[in-house]
DNA sequence: CTCCTGGTTTGAAATCTGTCAAGATAGAAG
DNA sequence: CTTCTATCTTGACAGATTTCAAACCAGGAG
């Protein structure tokens, strides 16, 4: 285990539940991790076979559904969900012949409640 | 008006009050312009400025404040903020000797939105 | 076992990014 | 006008990213 893939934000590092970046100068160690997340996302390709994989039936959605998409090839494809799962975004699970994908929701929300709706607002609720 | 230099999501481009990415596959453009929001957020650096303009006194700071934190030269800080500038996040405005910039609050709120808070709880009907 | 299909890994090429040094600009101060 | 300070722009370069082709691995079907 000689690198860093851990799940990503440990919601025990530093970002507890409504911390906005938008209130306090942002650590260099935090900002690593979760640019990171920033930055599997910051691909108009990533974004899209995240939004896929979420918005398919039953919340997951196999290789073969998302690669059909896409002007790309396999490898391409692969790399992309590599990504991802190695930012922590989705997760996927062999079944038979085909590897299923889904979000992994709380790196979701994480990443959503960092950029806080309004920072000020942000309660509400 | 070459399309290029667009603030940014529109809000009427796509992501509406309440679309989060996990509703419905996200359309090619739209991912296009997100993922450049993303992107932008996808470096330390970046989301450290953006952490320290929008917890700054006063919700600006100048490029003076901001460049004492980092242990890099003035052009790439430069070159980071015109990052964040060019995808909506930031915006500067000179008085004086002085540049200021301040985050634009509406920008990140959509990316918020679109991360959606659990996209079961945002709606939830 | 052999073949086929779905996915990943590896290797390589083109492009993009982060960073710095050096030069350019804008406003304030003599 | 000249100079000083704050910031941006340009040019260059090492390192990272995106993408494809070719090779590889895992299960299911003959």
């Amino acid at each position: 285990m000689s690198k860093q893939k851990l799940p990503l934000l440990d919601a025990t590092s530093t970002v507890e539940c409504c911390s906005p970046l938008m209130h306090e100068p942002l650590a260099a160690v935090q900002a690593v991790e979760l640019a990171r997340v920033f930055k599997a996302m910051g691909d108009p390709v990533r974004l899209r076979l995240l939004s896929l994989i979420a918005s398919h039936e039953g919340g997951e959605a196999c290789v073969c559904d998302l690669s059909e998409v896409f002007d790309l090839t396999g490898p391409t494809i692969s790399h992309h969900l590599k990504v991802l799962r190695e930012a922590g975004l989705i997760a996927g699970e062999r079944r038979g012949t085909w590897i299923y994908y889904r979000v992994q929701t709380e790196a979701l929300d994480l990443a959503s409640q960092v950029l806080a709706p309004g920072a000020a607002s942000a309660v509400h609720a």
